[in-house]
DNA sequence: CCAATCGTCAACCAAATGGTTGAATATGGC
DNA sequence: GCCATATTCAACCATTTGGTTGACGATTGG
């Protein structure tokens, strides 16, 4: 039952989780790694990182002892296209969704994120 | 703390509360009529549609012994932009992007939830 | 005015969530 | 082989969530 969006979407719903992905955006990085700027146990952390790996917004891949994390974007993608089919009901919206297009569909876009 | 997308995105991750989101895509409804096609109780039905007003998603207007809800495009808006910076850091396929915007804009779509 | 309709409130319940701590399981380095 | 490092597991706890039912407050129609 519990759809695909229902996980990529409860994932999102917590600021740590969100931070998370914010940090994975600028490169791949170990648990320890992850844990380290926030204030709660690791153990927490690494439950944080199944909820986000079994939403599938990342991927986790064990070299050796450590156990490396990776953004996925397919899930991010799938709530993003979900939530495009409400921006556009309204004029106004179409702002942020040319926007949208406009980067996804030129090739020699720029793709390093933004923040 | 908890921040407007933490909000925005646990509103979204309940199915009943994306599909009811789906309905008042084609138009502002009665809490009654919203609660029309599902299964479960009014009262359950109230309880996610004041989840979905403190999330920003819908607003809702009481006239009369009516209570409307529209949809309220700006958290949605928010937590889609929010999203797309992660959707650019990658080349993306448009497939399901474009899937989605066939079935969500043709005009005889079945927008009807599905359970 | 009275009854029906619209919607919320209150109390309750089971299950899930986000956190803790302490022990356990790999693995790597020396 | 041994110890430190990296990560998870297990048990526990408080809070939140999604649902129920029944009573309640507003509003409308006849």
């Amino acid at each position: 039952m519990s759809d695909r969006l229902d996980l990529a979407f409860a994932a999102l719903a917590d600021p740590t989780r969100r931070a998370i992905l914010t940090m994975l955006l600028e490169d791949d990085m170990a648990v320890t790694d992850v844990a380290e700027p926030f204030d709660i146990s690791l153990a927490a952390i690494s439950k944080h990182l199944t909820i986000l790996t079994r939403a599938g917004l990342i991927a986790q891949e064990k070299r050796g002892r450590v156990k490396w994390c990776k953004l996925e974007p397919d899930a991010l993608r799938a709530a993003s296209v979900w939530m495009q089919g409400f921006g556009q009901f309204e004029p106004v919206n179409l702002d942020a969704f040319e926007r949208f297009l406009e980067v996804e569909l030129s090739p020699e876009a720029d793709h390093s994120p933004q923040e």
